[in-house]
DNA sequence: GTGAAAGCGCTAACAA
DNA sequence: TTGTTAGCGCTTTCAC
């Protein structure tokens, strides 16, 4: 590395010391007047904010961590940034972290605890203060490899065994309850499930919610009308065309996400099925494109913002107050019916 | 800050001399085994990995940073993270960002350009070492922000005078003449365009190639059937609304993104209309959800693939390779047509 | 081939 | 109130 000498040389892009050279001031003064100490005379301070302006100077964050060991980054990791899902949650977490002047590191683990365990890596190299782990998946496990080096967590719908975790739990139960007393409020009796893969803890935390309510309702559960489908819309299309082999078929189906909805909004099409005269169809997410499906799809809502403002809330606790004992460990996000388009009356002859 | 007596207690999280103590060499040592030095004995290498493995130390990216002057650290601006065309292209250009050993920041611009300036005022503070602005917006003039601190930068369909920056074009012209080829071929005469906003490069672009392809392909283009809309479903509704009230309608519809196609369609099944009976549908872009509206959109492709990958490229060779005087400054991306559902002859009447 | 030592740009203790 | 200075953890001369 060339050495500057007594550093006069070249027009690089301004440090500190060029802005108290200019200034006529020390670089703690400088330092001081940033980050608004309030030891610092007006005078001194309009000096250097103006030679802070004159040269478009700001602060190299990498040397700011260094001795500050804080770093202001927050990480976030999603299951699949391409599920619609998770841009809308990423983009609520981005407006506020950087709203309280963190940044954030994003990244997909597509449901592998390899990839996991890659991106947990790479955000400890960059020293981040916090991780959300919104993956809802099965790889939880990994993550020991953060608790040993003691950062804040929050996990959804995981419980770690760390002072520095927290979880976010989702309330689907109160939204899948209220679906299906919609539809046993419409008369219908037979309803389906098509849930996630088993290995996600979402997916086996609302199936299990829809027992209950089925139960709580008063309405019986046919053990073929419960399909493990994928998330996906593909895998809507596959389930729906399960459920059209039975001799008996359900009246409404309750999906566990929008994607899978849609595909059976979609498959029913194709059967010539019409959605809601035929058979009615609920979804889980609310995510945008619900509101523009054929017909619009009633769903329960699962707010990513009330979702990305718990995730975040949890990691500036642990960060910005770890010893604070009374800190809120667990947080849980509400859910909520939705009803458009997509549920109706059963056929009065029934299917 | 607590200083340590010559650095003794706390169990905390290693550092490079905590492994050039477990090995019994200098930090230096350390230092060239992590880096690959070759100038490394076989066997001090080896105590050195088994120390960090036993450590499962790795180095503290701000110091190295902040020494080394290179952060590893690409930064991408993309529109709208909601949009489901960027997460794609997001996705790619991690996977390729990430194989070279960067990380990535991501950020929305939403069409604003005091929101870009921001994004990019972050990134800046990051050191990132180049920044991909795939906005397709109206907003780069604020890039001279860049510019000054002389920072590597790609941005779509925008030229900047600088030699730090490289342009991507996109080739919209093949894919919208292969659409209009394919329409004409079945026998549409009446062909309209859904524009995108004029304010966007992109959209303008788009347009312009639509009329060009039209004139090649010896069709006359009626001013009422070009209509701006805004790249959104909703847009779509609207546009289609417009052309509906129209005493000559076309008989196909070009749409500048597949979200105003998705909108065409939804509109056209309100209206009772078939699609591609009744009328020809043609997107452009096929994201994901292209290939399961109903009927299966047929579109322009944009390969966010071949875009990522444009893009990382650009970025790279001015971070590792700045001197070179025969570098690419210009890149092009094809695009392609898919033929799915959406189109086929006119009904023999017309409409 | 290896180590000692000089900083990278900044913050924070300490002195004045 | 302000300045001087010692590092934060690392890379990279330079001398051995």
């Amino acid at each position: 590395m060339v050495r500057k000498g007594k550093r006069k040389a070249a027009a690089k892009t301004p440090d500190i010391r060029t802005v108290a050279a200019l200034a006529k001031v020390s670089i703690a003064t400088v330092s001081r007047t940033i980050n608004g100490s309030p030891a610092v005379s007006d005078c001194l301070s309009k000096r250097v904010w103006r030679a802070i302006g004159q040269l478009n100077y700001f602060p190299n964050t990498h040397a700011r961590s260094l001795v500050s060991g804080r770093s202001r980054i927050l990480g976030i990791i999603v299951e699949n940034i391409t599920n619609p899902f998770f841009p809308e949650l990423i983009q609520s977490f981005e407006e506020i972290a950087v709203a309280h002047g963190y940044e954030i590191l994003v990244s997909s683990s597509n449901g592998d605890a390899a990839v996991l365990t890659t991106c947990v890596r790479r955000m400890l190299e960059r020293k981040v203060e916090g991780v959300a782990v919104l993956t809802f998946g099965g790889e939880e496990p990994v993550l020991d490899r953060l608790m040993h080096r003691n950062i804040p967590m929050v996990l959804a719908e995981f419980k770690l065994d760390d002072p520095k975790a927290s979880t976010i739990l989702l309330d689907y139960a109160t939204g899948i309850r209220a679906a299906v007393n919609h539809l046993a409020k419409l008369g219908h009796r037979k309803i389906a499930f098509l849930a996630g893969p088993r290995k996600l803890h979402s997916a086996i935390t609302r199936e299990n919610d829809f027992r209950a309510a089925m139960e709580a309702a008063g309405l019986a559960i046919q053990k073929k009308w419960v399909i493990e489908c994928d998330h996906t819309l593909k895998g809507g299309v596959a389930g729906f065309g399960k459920l059209q082999e039975l001799p008996t078929r359900p009246s409404a189906i309750l999906c566990s996400n929008d994607m899978t909805a849609i595909g059976v909004l979609r498959a029913a099409y194709m059967e010539g099925l019409r959605v809601p005269q035929d058979v009615s169809v609920v979804g889980l997410d609310d995510i945008a494109f619900a509101e523009y499906t054929l017909p619009p799809l009633t769903t329960i809502r699962l707010s990513r913002t009330e979702l990305a403002r718990a995730a975040f809330e949890a990691l500036r606790q642990q960060a910005e107050d770890p010893i604070n004992p009374r800190m809120q460990r667990e947080f849980l996000v509400s859910t909520s019916l939705v009803v458009r388009g997509s549920t109706a009356a059963p056929a009065a002859g029934g299917r």
